[in-house]
RNA sequence: GGGGGCGUAGCUCAAUCUGGCAGAGCAAUGGACUCUUAAUCCAUAGGUUGAAGGUUCGAUUCCUUCCGCCCUCACCA
């Protein structure tokens, strides 16, 4: 039948169910349990009653959901429902146990409608848990048809657009999202007890700063004045470190204006927390131990073994302590017939590289402008980063990629900064913060001089930012890390999409 | 933006290669049935084959353009 047909007839079953006395859409009233709270008072079905044994006096259980299922045999019907508590439960509706009236309703009930149903509880002849209804109605009238029983809704395009079919049709994808909140529930608590504050910062930026990545635009009308959705926090939550917060972290949206992909959405989640008198390796010791709580936490490993977590049809093992390895020796494993003298020779690290570009001329333009620490991390993300399964934080980053970050007391063109990777994906970012306003001002500078050059995606200089530095930042180490990536590890989900709800989509029309 | 793939009933899928009446299951409608579990049985109805154009006696099928989605490369987290 067609959809606008299949509509008419729910329109229609709405209309007689209002002469019945049942508003179709009607206010709300309470529900005093959910179906957990029928599992919980009896917990095994063994302990329930037949239908002919349940007492006079049996508890009453009152719960609304959704139909998922109907089943009618002439004067009685099964009908699957699942409410807020996300489980699932029979109600059995026999004409003898019903008023008329009901029974009536449920005539006009389809499935996807909300009902509420009065009952106790009771064991089906097959052995199942059912609530035998004595009185039954229905909420809200459902009227477009819910997606096929068995099969679901599988057409991506359709559960990316339309994600409350989605929730409601498919139960793994319910759980993705539950997992996610309470993913984000750990994290907050995780920073709470440390005592790290929560802080909000800015969305509109009129700067550009704090990452490298191009941003979208969008105008305040009553100060005519064009502003930047903001690309990353971090200026703003070191502003607050200056400001004696030494302890912050925001948990929110970044809005980079780029491509898309399994790994990219315009608008992403991410963490950042700045931590005085704390160093990087402070920040490694703290990064382990929260995500390690995490997968213990949400148990998304194998049962025997928790800190195994399924993952693209493999198994990452976040066993503590993680390799700590440097984007050299990383190279220098990876790469056959380099020597370690190799690195320190630019000319043959660019031949290296060259070797690497396979011939795309873009990369091979970008080759011959790269410096020494820069090719090594060519090279790097050439050969060794999408090998890197189990969590590995990798060191040794040039100071000229890293515009905010400290530079090594011992190697100045070399950055006390690593990056988390977890199969093969960067999850983390973080660094000894750079305290020196004099150094930061050169390194806007350099931003602002490679932007002359011609390099599209570079730091705005932020005046303001020197001149909180100038007030004195005590000695902070500062993290990032990509909260869609991180549950879609802790989720088995191959593309950022599947963990966001709502994720980015051209308007259908 | 480049390359590849996909789009058929409300949903899940056939038919497309090799052009010849567009089909099935679920959902829906009418009927039978007081223990179903993807209930069963009988019957009925449901289509701008993503859109537009072209080739052809004839196009879901072949060609062109456009729209949307997926994968991939580039940029990035």
């Amino acid at each position: 039948m067609a959809e606008e047909d299949l509509i008419q007839v729910r329109r229609e079953k709405a209309a007689s169910l209002r002469e019945l006395g049942v508003h179709p859409f009607g206010v709300a009233q309470p529900v005093r349990h959910t179906i957990s709270d029928l599992l919980r008072a009896v917990p095994s079905v063994d302990d329930l009653p037949d239908e002919p044994g349940i007492a006079e006096d049996a508890p009453v259980f009152e719960i609304a959901g959704r139909v998922l299922a109907i089943r009618r045999f002439g004067k009685g019907a099964f009908l699957r429902m699942r409410d807020r508590s996300l489980e699932e439960n029979q109600l059995f509706l026999s004409k003898a146990a019903l008023s008329d009236r009901d029974w009536q309703v449920l005539g006009l009930t389809d499935v996807g409608d909300y009902v509420l149903a009065r009952g106790p509880q009771f064991r089906t002849r097959r052995g199942d848990r059912a609530l035998r209804a004595s009185s039954f109605t229905v909420l809200t009238k459902a009227l477009r048809p819910l997606p096929e029983k068995w099969h679901g809704l599988a057409d991506k395009e359709l559960r990316y657009r339309q994600r409350y079919v989605d929730l409601i049709a498919n139960e793994d994808v319910r759980r993705v999202f539950v997992t996610r909140t309470k993913a984000i529930a750990f994290i907050r608590r995780f920073f709470d007890d440390r005592g790290f504050m929560e802080v909000e910062t800015p969305m509109m930026h009129s700067l550009v700063s704090g990452a490298t990545a191009r941003p979208f635009i969008t105008h305040h009308n009553a100060l005519d004045l064009d502003l930047f959705m903001r690309i990353a926090p971090e200026l703003y939550l070191k502003r607050l470190v200056v400001g004696g917060f030494e302890r912050v972290y925001e948990l929110g949206r970044n809005f980079r204006n780029e491509g898309l992909s399994p790994r990219h959405n315009p608008e992403f989640t991410m963490l950042e927390f700045y931590w005085a008198h704390a160093t990087w390796n402070d920040l490694m010791e703290l990064t382990e131990e929260m995500i390690v709580g995490l997968v213990r936490e949400l148990g998304v490993g194998n049962p025997e073994d928790p800190l195994k977590v399924p993952c693209g049809g493999d198994v990452i093992d976040f066993t503590p302590p993680w390799p700590r390895v440097s984007m050299r020796e990383a190279v220098l494993a990876r790469m056959e017939g380099v020597a370690e003298a190799d690195l320190d020779d630019v000319e043959k690290l660019r031949e290296l590289a060259r070797g690497q570009a396979g011939g795309d001329p873009k990369k091979e333009g970008e080759i011959e402008r790269m410096g020494h620490g820069e090719l090594i991390g060519f090279l790097f993300e050439e050969t060794v980063e999408s090998h890197l399964h189990r969590p590995t934080f990798i060191t040794g980053f040039p100071v000229s990629v890293s515009p905010l970050a400290r530079r090594n007391d011992e190697q100045p063109d070399i950055a006390d900064r690593f990056e988390l990777m977890i199969a093969g994906r960067e999850v983390a970012n973080a660094f000894n913060e750079l305290g020196d306003p004099d150094d930061q001002r050169l390194r806007f500078e350099a931003q602002t001089a490679a932007r002359e050059a011609g390099v599209e995606e570079t730091m705005d200089y932020d005046e303001d930012y020197i001149r909180a530095l100038e007030h004195g930042m005590p000695p902070t180490a500062g993290e990032g890390i990509g909260i869609d990536r991180l549950v879609m590890l802790l989720t088995d989900s191959p593309s950022i999409r599947d963990v966001i709800l709502f994720p980015l989509m051209r308007p259908a029309d």
